[in-house]
DNA sequence: TATATTTGCAACCGAATAGTTTCATAACTA
DNA sequence: TAGTTATGAAACTATTCGGTTGCAAATATA
């Protein structure tokens, strides 16, 4: 069973949900609403961002509000930002070779 | 046939394929050697990451070169951006709490 | 206490996924 | 030209995924 973050953003529906609670924490009946699927559909795809720790859940009786968790959202940030670093560290070296090119003219 | 991006970055081959290529061009071959899967299973990671546009191809002769679409990899970064404004306006909203209780105590 | 509400979990189902093996095609090379 | 190499595509398979329905447990409410 795999089940970080990416698979778990993969899908469109998670995502939507995210952003959903990203906002304001919700209870799933009420995120539910927000959807054409059944709330155990929704309840499963809560269990699967539990599961990676991209929500959190807090009761309160018998309701549990799911909020999104903003440090594990930085997981995907960190991955692109090695990316960045490729792409700077690149441009530097394009940047060496221009400089290299008009040295010469010179 | 679900292809974007989101659904490429799952699974975890994809993921070190687009690291590999971040850093240099390689062939479908030369990127098989990196990993235990097949060769034929590699051309097909790299057909789902040509459909959704997050890498591009450059033939030379019989071999392909497969590198990194970096504009693509941009729309992770602006789906992220989203929750970054949703939390810094959180935070300015706390901001503003906390100057109101400041201002109360005057 | 009896009933309604909120939730999670298990069982099932069809579609998608990631891998394999096999084959066809195009381009090098001896 | 004959053989080798690089690649993609098709067919098949086991597993996973996303959805459903039905049920059980806990909490709220009449």
């Amino acid at each position: 069973m795999r089940r970080d973050v990416f698979q778990a953003i993969a899908d469109p529906t998670r995502r939507a949900i995210i952003l959903l609670i990203a906002v304001q924490a919700m209870t799933p009946n009420a995120i539910a609403e927000h959807f054409d699927s059944s709330r155990q559909a929704i309840s499963k795809h809560l269990r699967i961002l539990s599961e990676c720790q991209l929500v959190k859940q807090e009761q309160s009786g018998r309701e549990i509000y799911y909020q999104l968790n903003a440090s594990k959202m930085k997981d995907i940030d960190k991955w692109l930002e090695q990316f960045k670093k490729i792409w700077e560290s690149r441009f530097n070296q394009l940047d060496k070779v221009l400089l290299a090119i008009k040295n010469n003219k010179k």
